[in-house]
RNA sequence: GUGCCCGUAGCUCAAUUGGAUAGAGCAUCAGCCUUCUAAGCUGAGGGUUACUGGUUCGAGUCCAGUCGGGCAUACCA
């Protein structure tokens, strides 16, 4: 319809003999009774033309001619919006459409023969999941759901290191819980990893092993089974919320010499040299920043001859690039927001196009218990685990809370709301419309002789729909496109959760105000109809948003 | 100090990325079930968009400054 409307503006600007020379926006007024579509193109061509917005759309408008089955009025408001009114009829016969494309209504074409890469969590195996990472690993997998919709090929993928010190610290805690547990007297240091989980995995060590490992020198073992461990409860943890990664890239890789003999981090050293970006004093390696107007240069490779993360960190990315990914997408917490500008800057002297990489910073979590703030640490343990979140409120809850929210708010989960189990809760409003609908198709099967595919060949039906409710509803379920198409653009699966809302009320309204199943034969099947389009959205949506569809509540 | 994010109804948050009279949910108050799921619907009250300037047809949105909150400013990842 937007296509639509803009070709017949096309033309009459062609015919006023205006220029052309700025986009055509069509736009949805925030209120209706401002008409279905208006654009403020007269606005924003007033100045080049000379002449004042409201008679240039004057002059627009005279030159605007539409079949009566279209629209069925244009006006111009305000400053000099023109707005158009459509036919109901126009806008139900694109309703049936949602019908024909069932599941693949919605899907855009944008990232048709692209690869995107989506890399979120990315935790480093040294405990379980918090809070804090589960809203970073909702908002990646919604991310990645969009951009599949959108026609792209998309690597999930989950960055890790299982090396460093903080896993020298993990593998030395649980070795002094085994010895704990082996009855030896040992200090706990406040440094290392409180939480009960260390004294699992060494309960898990003394069971298997015995008390033969006291004398042990080696942390291999332990380390290797804390990490085992620990990775098997994130992936379950994960796996509950239906987040799975098609690849894992080990950060040790890039230590490692590659085909050509040298390692991918000592290959970005020698680019980066050539370039003129590498300094050496101290002791240590360092990237020129302060050639880009930095304060301080940034350390590459430390003293102590081990690179720092921001080296790992650009050849991950240029492996990124040499894989072949078009779309490269990082979903980051707000402390790492120092960390990728550096990267970027980095992939640019080397020659990339640091374009196609986009980072979504999610900023953090904070939880609210009895009216309190629990600050988090993962180190001491009390942190708020994702797992027991998933247990008081369940994982569609867990999931619509984490993304409810645009993505640059700071995200209070009042843990005792969510836990309520009651309408406060927001998925209830969401899925109750669904299961509603089905409860009622249930029906209309059962006892007025109506079937899915009877329904889809008297969709045509829809176009006897006239009230204001039923033109609502099917005009905002025609959106769904749109609404992907700017979730892919800002990275921003909130809108598809504000959209999914405005949905199921328009639904409720409709469902209150017209009656279905008691209407005339014509009427009823129409309406059925609706709903089912309406079923069909719901549904789009939900696999986006990665929650449930409940066929009865 | 510097960089990034945030400041909107009593509370939690939206506002089509510069559009028209700033909207939802919760909470408060008043209505709607002998009728398709009341986990629903209808209505009311509630605002100087932190503050001050600026840019333009038009600013919650962009720019500058002020105030307040968060994060980061490691040879930790």
């Amino acid at each position: 319809m937007r296509e639509y409307l803009t070709e017949h503006i096309k033309q009459a600007l062609h015919k006023a003999s205006i220029p052309a020379s700025r986009a055509i926006k069509i736009e949805k007024p925030s209120d209706s009774r401002l008409g279905d579509f208006s654009t403020n193109i007269a606005l924003v061509l007033a100045g080049e033309c000379g002449m004042n917005p409201r008679q240039l759309a004057q002059k627009i408008t005279e030159n605007l001619s539409f079949s009566e089955t279209t629209v069925s009025k244009t006006e111009i408001a305000g400053p000099g919006f023109i707005n158009f009114y459509l036919e109901p009829a126009f806008i139900m016969k694109q309703v049936e459409q949602i019908l024909t494309s069932s599941d693949r209504f919605g899907r855009g074409l944008a990232g048709e023969g692209k690869n995107a890469i989506v890399e979120y969590v990315s935790a480093n195996p040294t405990g379980p999941l918090t809070i804090g990472r589960g809203r970073g690993g909702v908002l990646g997998d919604c991310i990645a759901n969009i951009l599949e919709a959108q026609g792209y090929t998309v690597t999930r993928e989950y960055y890790f290191n299982d090396a460093g010190r903080q896993m020298s610290i993990l593998s030395e805690s649980v070795r002094l819980r085994y010895l704990e547990l082996c009855g030896i007297a040992v200090e706990f240091p406040d440094t290392h990893y409180q939480g009960d989980y260390i004294r699992e995995i060494a309960a898990a060590i003394l069971e298997k092993h015995g008390e033969k490992l006291i004398d042990s020198d080696s942390p291999e073992l332990f380390k290797q089974t804390a990490e085992n461990h620990i990775f098997t409860h994130i992936k379950n943890t994960l796996h509950r919320l239906d987040i799975t990664h098609d690849s894992y890239f080990n950060e040790h890789r890039l230590y490692q010499e590659d085909e050509s003999g040298i390692s991918p981090n000592q290959q970005v050293i020698d680019a980066l040299h050539q370039k003129g970006f590498i300094d050496h004093y101290d002791g240590a390696t360092w990237f020129m920043t302060t050639r880009l107007g930095q304060e301080k240069d940034k350390v590459l490779v430390k003293s102590s001859g081990e690179p720092s993360y921001r080296l790992p960190d650009i050849a991950y990315h240029v492996t990124k690039f040499e894989r072949g990914f078009d779309e490269i997408v990082n979903i980051f917490g707000a402390d790492h927001i120092d960390e990728y500008p550096d990267v970027i800057e980095a992939l640019k002297i080397l020659g990339y196009d640091a374009g196609r990489i986009r980072v979504a910073i999610n900023q953090f979590v904070t939880t609210t218990v009895n009216g309190e703030t629990v600050k988090m640490s993962t180190r001491k343990g009390n942190a708020d685990l994702l797992d027991d979140l998933i247990d008081d409120v369940g994982a569609d809850a867990t999931r619509l809370f984490f993304i409810m929210r645009s993505k640059d708010s700071h995200l209070n989960f009042d843990i005792d709301l969510a836990k309520k189990q009651s309408k406060d809760n927001p998925v209830f409003y969401l899925q109750y419309a669904h299961a509603r609908i089905c409860s009622l198709l249930r029906i209309a099967e059962n006892e007025a002789d109506f079937s899915l595919e009877k329904g889809s060949a008297d969709a045509h039906l829809m176009r006897k729909l006239t009230s204001a409710h039923e033109i609502q509803l099917g005009f905002t379920l025609l959106d769904y496109p749109d609404v992907i198409e700017t979730c892919a653009r800002i990275l921003e699966p909130q809108k598809m959760v504000e959209y999914l809302h405005s949905v199921a009320e328009l639904y409720h309204r409709f469902y209150q105000e017209c009656p279905i199943l008691k209407a005339d034969p014509d009427i009823r099947t129409a309406r059925l109809v609706l709903s089912l389009a309406t079923r069909q959205v719901l549904r789009n949506g939900f696999r986006i948003l990665g929650i449930s569809a409940p066929k009865s509540m």
